[in-house]
DNA sequence: AAGACGAAAGTGGTTGA
DNA sequence: TCAACAACTTTCGTCTT
């Protein structure tokens, strides 16, 4: 571990942190905190089968990346500021170069500059991990050259690009969250989203409702045994065929909305449909449907009699 | 008084002819 | 392109705690 390395938990001082490298985040099991979720994967993207692979996957000089607009390999010509000191056909030479590098970055090149800084902005508003924001950047790259921007604002492709990126990464955001983050139209976002994932062929998973339990659940304060408990009582409304067809969030609100009933700490519809983005009604007609098809009648019941 | 519940009408998006 | 449709929202009245 490195030093300054979060190892205990910043509400209650558990020790019992629960890292999820694919999701980037490390979560309290004690309290249902989410320490950290910016946290850098430091394992390779590929698995080596033999030693010859491995050879020539090993990596050397400075990362290549998408989130820098030319993938971090290009040069720039020095500053205004340089020229000081420089004198006569020196300067001219110097101004002249940096006129010619200027020239040849195409509109390409600049659209994706401004882009990826707007992606950064948003993406660290919303503490992405790094490794959605790199895939978020891979594919407004792949927009742009395209030509999927035209027509479209830069930056509801930007929020697109992001939102599918979450999605694949299975560490969704709500439309909302990113609307607010990018302040762009919600429908702008599910527009352009659809049409950048259709026109380049990116499959989406459909969102998981438990993707959403830690957040959820975080945000509410509710420990870790309520949330793992909701994740269970996913796992069964699955397996009862409850979740097709609804949205994720509505039910992911719901489980946590009965978990935190059952565990006594009861949150009010109005809480969890907040922090969740769906109504009340939602959560109320997700709620019946949970409890009439998984007998959580008798642990409500449980919990009532002991007062 | 606040929260939970349910009915009814409205909205935006998908689907299939 | 249009209509039917399901999921979700808004609104509002009633019941419960």
């Amino acid at each position: 571990m490195r030093e300054g390395f979060v190892k205990k938990c910043p509400e209650c001082g558990g020790i019992n942190l629960f890292i999820n490298k694919e999701k980037g985040e490390i979560i309290c099991k004690d309290c249902g905190l989410v320490v950290e979720d910016k946290m850098v994967d430091f394992g390779q993207e590929w698995r080596d089968f033999d030693s010859d692979t491995s050879q020539r996957h090993r990596r050397t000089g400075a990362p290549m990346t998408y989130t820098q607009f030319d993938q971090g390999l290009g040069t720039e010509i020095g500053q205004k500021s340089d020229i000081y000191g420089l004198g006569g056909p020196e300067r001219s030479r110097f101004l002249r170069l940096r006129k010619w590098q200027y020239r040849i970055s195409t509109a390409i090149e600049r659209n994706l500059k401004l882009a990826l800084a707007e992606l950064k902005r948003v993406s660290s508003y919303l503490k992405l991990p790094k490794s959605v924001e790199e895939e978020a950047a891979r594919i407004y790259t792949l927009a742009v050259q395209r030509g999927l921007v035209r027509g479209r604002s830069m930056e509801s492709v930007v929020a697109g690009a992001l939102y599918a990126a979450c999605r694949r990464h299975e560490v969704p955001r709500t439309l909302d969250e990113l609307s607010e983050a990018s302040s762009i139209d919600k429908k702008e976002i599910g527009r352009t989203y659809r049409f950048v994932t259709r026109e380049l062929g990116i499959t989406v998973l459909p969102s998981n409702p438990s993707d959403y339990v830690a957040r959820f659940a975080s945000s509410l304060k509710l420990n870790a045994e309520t949330q793992s408990k909701a994740v269970d009582i996913l796992d069964a409304a699955q397996k009862a065929e409850l979740t097709s067809g609804r949205g994720p969030t509505g039910i992911a609100a719901a489980a946590l909305y009965v978990s935190a009933l059952i565990h006594g700490e009861k949150r009010t519809q109005r809480e969890v449909a907040d922090i969740a983005g769906v109504t009340e009604v939602t959560i109320r007609n997700r709620y019946k449907e949970l409890l009439e098809e998984l007998d959580l009648e008798k642990e409500i019941k449980k919990i009532k009699k002991k007062r």
